[in-house]
DNA sequence: GCATGCAGCACTGCA
DNA sequence: TGCTGCATGC
């Protein structure tokens, strides 16, 4: 070794460097919450490139978020001083987009294919629905496009899904092969395909594959305890025998298992991958030793897990505190009183993030941080490229690239309105669906045979006319010339300039936003866009990147997310609100002990959040969508170690000391809130649960808040429920 | 085709 | 409670 390497490992700690310099071969690199996982995947891939010779082209990093990837390309950039290029970084869809473009004729598409997203998709399956005349009633779209997706990251086509005489599975399978044609004929394809595709392209072109698994001798995966079933089927098959797997991941920060993650795939990697070795970073660089603490006494409280215990250099800190609120009125009020303090003391409001499970919450937090005249943020919620007016330009564009994507077609056929009604799109579709051809091309059938009145007959035509002009226009002018063109000729940005209100400002400065984007888009921002014209390059990139809900952070402001989208993120001053039994844990997690655990991992996650200071919230009353509830004090306040906690107290109120409500009394056999209400219901008494119906008492385990009882319903069979939890009556 | 009113729904949300 | 999507009436 001749090289420098010492800018490659200066400040790395021995399991840091272990990972970062591990002889060739798989690994699996169990990351615990700030233990510098990013650092190391980027400076693994430094001493691959300057140490080990292995060329940029043959490095595959896969992470899930767009975020991600910018950030290892600009981190792998400060490293390097050199451009990550030649190097494929990106996430999953991306990696599969850029192999679907290369090799869109392996693959059985079209050269134009276009990305649907899930909101087209949402109304793709809508328009299906009603094709194959099922009541909405009883298919809902939303649950029909969960089955569709849920099977596609299985890797299953209708064909492969058995029916037998299970009549919802039959229905079911009929619109999944329904949308599939439909999706077909218009060129679209939806996150979930873009995966399936380029495994089955792998699959059935061995070639191919064998070339990519030739190329891509080093894998690296960031949080791996994210991928689900066909993302890990996907990486097995690119791996195939001699590339060497690097995964970065955190069992106990898997909080996506509600949208297909397999927490699986990181706790049997080793079953798969025998000849694997594993690091564990488990020096936290973040937090406090109390945070810490904290966060390990909680999640020592799931079972399934690869185990783990954060440690740090750092003092020990401020005790965490909880504050029991009288109502969620009152609890905004201390989060902003604690902000202010903060603020007061010389901190910056950026500093402070305040977290809730559902969005929900975050409106009476709004309302008191108004009423103080705090800056502040809300994240999430609707995202650029997501926003009406967007799409519907973008629709266009899609339809000026491709006339048969017929998503588009249908989006803005009549937006702006220009006298084309439901009746003539329905004619329109019925025409398209009897010669399976797409919209476009009915259309213009249509319109030169007799089957629409006259003045629908020229509303179409006016409109077919108006595409086609849009799409000769569009030669030799720049990306953001061509946008700046098709929004104008459309309508679109004059319809919106003769509405009144704030709102369509604001649309039309989206708009105009749009062109800005396209004006500062370069071709190469999208992976594998070679081949692409700027524009489908761009509407590309517009698909696999909602982009930001908001403009730039410019205000100094206190951050609001929900916990979910707080990973990854850090901050000195941290609130968890609403940490109540069935808000956090949410109720409809209550009865699978799996869901549970997961609800415990994301209040992992949201304590490890937090580098100074800690306050966890609950609100013994709350208003909830328009009705008064009360919740005890989450489960997860009792299972942090009680050392690592203080009890704030405002005013002289009277109450029942915080750990007496959260069970701890009888975790420490002191208590007689539970005893009394240990077993209410006798053995073999009949009782009645709102959800499961009837059923019988058979037993009781555990103890206080943590009881649960065993019951054998009549309709659903045995269940074990949380006593405290289960709303039983008595029969 | 658009404004208005009402019923139904409400956990998390990346690509 | 508050929003959204849909049906209704002009």
């Amino acid at each position: 070794m001749t090289d420098d390497v010492t800018h490659i490992l200066t400040g790395l700690n021995d399991p840091q460097r272990e990972a970062v310099t591990s002889e060739h071969g798989h690994r699996l690199v169990i990351a615990g919450a700030g233990s510098g996982k990013t650092r190391v995947l980027t400076h693994r891939i430094a001493w691959l490139i300057e140490v080990d010779h292995v060329s940029p082209f043959g490095i595959l990093a896969v992470t899930f978020t767009n975020k991600a990837a910018y950030e290892m390309r600009s981190r792998l950039e400060t490293l390097r001083g050199i451009s990550a290029s030649g190097m494929w970084v990106g996430t999953f869809h991306s990696i599969a987009h850029r192999l679907l473009r290369a090799h869109w004729q392996e693959a059985g598409l079209k050269q134009n294919f276009q990305i649907l997203d899930s909101n087209d998709q949402y109304r793709l399956i809508r328009r299906i629905l009603k094709e194959l005349g099922l009541d909405e009633a009883k298919w809902p779209a939303k649950q029909t496009q969960w089955f569709i997706n849920g099977k596609k990251d299985a890797g299953l086509r209708p064909q492969h899904i058995e029916t037998h005489e299970d009549a919802f599975t039959h229905t079911m399978v009929k619109i999944y092969a329904a949308y599939e044609d439909a999706c077909e004929r218009a060129g679209l394809v939806d996150f979930a395909e873009l995966l399936l595709r380029s495994h089955e392209l792998w699959l059935n072109q061995p070639t191919l594959l064998r070339h990519y698994q030739h190329r891509f001798q080093h894998i690296l995966v960031d949080e791996f305890q994210d991928t689900n079933a066909l993302q890990y089927a996907w990486l097995r098959m690119l791996a195939g025998k001699s590339a060497h797997l690097m995964l970065v991941g955190d069992d106990d920060q898997s909080i996506y298992g509600w949208r297909g993650a397999k927490i699986e795939n990181i706790l049997r990697f080793d079953q798969d991958y025998p000849t694997a070795s594993t690091t564990r970073l488990e020096q936290n660089y973040r937090s406090t030793s109390n945070i810490l603490n904290a966060a390990n006494g909680l999640i020592a409280h799931n079972g399934e897990r690869l185990g783990k215990d954060l440690w740090t250099d750092s003092k020990k800190g401020d005790p965490i505190s909880i504050y029991s609120a009288f109502n969620e009125i009152d609890e905004a009020r201390f989060i902003v009183g604690r902000i202010q303090d903060w603020f007061n003391n010389g901190n910056k409001y950026s500093e402070s993030a305040i977290l809730y499970r559902s969005n929900a919450q975050s409106r009476v937090i709004e309302e008191a941080l108004i009423a103080r005249n705090i800056p502040y943020r809300v994240y999430g919620g609707q995202r650029f490229f997501e926003r009406a007016e967007i799409k519907d330009a973008l629709a266009y564009l899609r339809l000026v690239a491709s006339r048969d994507d017929d998503a588009a077609f249908e989006r803005v056929i009549n937006t702006p309105t220009r006298g084309i009604g439901d009746k003539t799109v329905e004619q329109i579709r019925q025409l398209a669906r009897a010669d399976k051809i797409p919209l476009w091309q009915a259309a213009l059938n249509m319109t030169s045979s007799a089957g629409l009145t006259a003045r629908a007959s020229n509303a179409v035509k006016t409109f077919l006319t108006m595409i086609d002009d849009i799409a000769a226009h569009l030669n030799n002018l720049e990306l953001y010339e061509q946008t700046e063109h098709v929004i104008h000729a459309c309508g679109l940005y004059e319809y919106h300039k003769k509405e009144k209100g704030e709102k369509a400002q604001m649309r039309i400065e989206n708009l105009a936003e749009l062109v800005t984007a396209t004006r500062q888009f370069e071709l190469d921002s999208v992976e594998g866009a070679e081949n692409l014209t700027p524009l489908q390059a761009f509407l590309s990139h517009a698909a696999l990147e909602a982009g930001e809900s908001q403009a730039g952070p410019a205000q100094d402001c206190v951050q609001m997310m929900t916990l979910h989208s707080a990973k990854g993120l850090e901050f000195p001053l941290v609130f968890i609100a609403g940490v109540e039994e069935g808000l956090f844990p949410h109720e409809m997690s209550l009865e699978e002990p799996g869901r549970l655990e997961e609800e415990r991992r994301l209040c992992y996650v949201g304590i490890t959040r937090a580098m100074q200071k800690l306050y966890l919230t609950y609100a013994e009353t709350r208003r909830l969508y328009g009705r008064e509830v009360f919740h005890k004090a989450s489960r997860f306040i009792s299972e942090i170690p009680e050392d690592t906690l203080e009890e704030v107290r405002l005013n002289a109120k009277v109450t029942q000391p915080v750990y007496s409500r959260a069970g701890m009394t009888a975790q420490r056999g002191a208590g007689t809130h539970f005893a009394a209400a240990g077993q209410p219901h006798k053995l073999g008494s009949t009782i009645q649960h709102k959800k499961f119906g009837q059923g019988v008492i058979l037993n009781y385990e555990g103890h206080g808040a943590h009881t649960r009882v065993h019951i054998n319903f009549d309709e659903v069979g045995p269940k074990i429920l949380m006593l405290s939890h289960a709303q039983l009556e008595q029969k």
